[in-house]
DNA sequence: CAATGTTTACAAGACT
DNA sequence: AGTCTTGTAAACATTG
């Protein structure tokens, strides 16, 4: 499908098959994206992608494990397919838990500390990130980095890859970043980032920008880049 | 106050 | 052997 934000050209740049905007404005087909390049960097991590067909996300939850059994799957893992499989793929912290409860029993009726747990990991890990607040105001929307969403959707939550695809991306640490995910209400017209206008003074963002993972690799993100 | 979020510490395994 | 990942525990801050 056409991304008609994002020039192939700067999407390679990116490493990128997809973003955030492709999840939110082409639900439906997704998984037929054609491969990224990726070939330099990442070559020794291993490619047990096992976790291959999970197409839709629910279906694998426990499976044919003892739902008593505690899950074989990490934390980010658990994390990972919870917020992947919401509608907008952001998720509020309680979503979360209840998402895990409900797809693996060995968590219901057990003391709070994997919830201590989940909560650490979300803090943690850079491959989640914060999506805006939530509606009450208490909490915030939990989302992947986009630099992630790609293995984690595949099933591969390895956290090394993970994080080297997001210094990748950025250029630095994902944080501190005042706007996330504000993309819904994206005009489709807009022009794609990578490539101004060429009247525009290089290093000087002449439009908004709609995500921070959306910034061109050779343009770090700065404050001026989302207002 | 309870839920949420951040941070530190430590141990066990996996990885390089 | 040293480094990294993961899970667990816990202290503490923030917020409604």
């Amino acid at each position: 499908p056409p991304d008609n934000s994002i020039c192939s050209s700067g999407r390679e740049r990116l490493g990128l098959s997809f973003t955030i905007d492709y999840l939110l404005f082409n639900k439906g087909s997704r998984g037929s994206r054609e491969e990224t390049p990726e070939g330099e960097s990442e070559r020794s991590e291993e490619e047990n992608e096992e976790g291959e067909g999970k197409e839709d996300g629910e279906k694998e939850s426990s499976s044919s494990e003892n739902p008593q059994d505690k899950p074989t799957q990490s934390y980010i893992a658990l994390i990972s397919m919870a917020i992947l499989a919401s509608e907008e793929k952001k998720l509020l912290l309680c979503d979360i838990y209840q998402w895990i409860m409900d797809h693996y029993p060995y968590f219901k009726n057990k003391d709070k500390n994997w919830k201590n747990s989940v909560r650490h990991n979300l803090s943690l890990n850079e491959c989640f990130i914060k999506a805006g607040r939530s509606d009450n105001g208490k909490g915030h929307f939990w989302a992947i980095h986009p630099a992630n969403i790609q293995d984690f959707s595949k099933g591969d939550y390895h956290r090394r890859r993970a994080r080297r695809r997001i210094r990748s991306v950025t250029g630095q640490l994902p944080y501190p970043f005042p706007t996330l995910y504000p993309a819904v209400h994206r005009p489709r017209s807009v022009q794609c980032w990578c490539c101004p206008p060429a009247h525009q003074p290089i290093g000087h963002p002449a439009r908004i920008y709609w995500s921070w993972a959306t910034l061109p690799v050779h343009r770090a993100p700065t404050l001026h880049s989302f207002i």
